[in-house]
DNA sequence: GTATTAATGCACTTCCATTGCATGGTATTT
DNA sequence: AAATACCATGCAATGGAAGTGCATTAATAC
């Protein structure tokens, strides 16, 4: 039994190949990932499968979803100590306008946002767009 | 010539009835609004009129266009001071879990944001969620 | 091994965004 | 003012993503 099967099983969730294809997926690529994409990846599996997969990823905090702007939903898989399902907790994305990639900048935090008054801040999704490093040569 | 008519001359936009109209919904709301909201205001309208003009108000930097991850693009004004055109500008966009609605925080400025060594920043879209001062009772 | 429960695959639906083309209106030229 | 060019509008249709219902198949529990 492996770790990802361990995973699986902290959390209640039944291994099936397909979701360990999906896991290993998520885990190599760096990137955010879209349904697309992983469908794009496994020919033979139904989108169906592959919504549902991430879906119950997204609800026993495996994966999180990221809006970066492009109208299409990304995911990404959770890292040690992500907090995305506190609400507190601050995400910051990088999108790079030239290969279209999203990144997640987990160690990089986001500042303190002040609300007007009456306001009630509970989330804040905050995407910086531009140029990544490795379109940047850098 | 009112001020909507010069508005749109010095951006050498054709004054119509319909870009009148929709101009003048846009400055009555105090929040931003959908392409469906636009739709429901004018049954008589073509959606596609409405999507087109919204459209060329954006080009023009009329409107500037905003996501708040509700997966529906949403439309506003663009202030006095407005530098959505501007790259380097940094927009604070409040969602409303509650009543839904989406508000344009333009006096409120964003922090400088840091990105790692090789990332270029753009642009930044900042949206932070929760209850919005009429929700909240304030 | 049988029963229970959940995962998968197929078909279908809905919603928003977007485009092509014909038509009608606005501005420009002579 | 008539003719022309240019742009706005409306209709129809498309595409893409998200989501749902149901029957079938696979995984766990007994």
């Amino acid at each position: 039994m492996d770790n990802i099967e361990k995973l699986f099983a902290s959390k209640n969730i039944r291994v099936t190949a397909m979701r360990l294809l999906i896991y290993k997926f998520l885990a190599e690529k760096q990137i955010a990932v879209t349904l697309s994409d992983i469908e794009n990846a496994f020919d033979k599996a139904d989108r169906t499968t592959l919504y549902r997969t991430i879906k119950t990823f997204e609800e026993k905090v495996i994966v999180h979803q990221i809006d970066d702007g492009t109208g299409i939903t990304k995911y990404a898989l959770c890292e040690k100590g992500c907090n995305c399902d506190i609400e507190t907790d601050l995400h910051l994305h990088f999108h790079c306008n030239n290969c279209n990639e999203t990144i997640c900048l987990t160690d990089h935090k986001i500042p303190q946002i002040k609300v007007p008054e009456g306001f009630v801040s509970e989330n804040v999704n905050l995407v910086v767009k531009g140029i990544c490093d490795k379109c940047s040569g850098y």
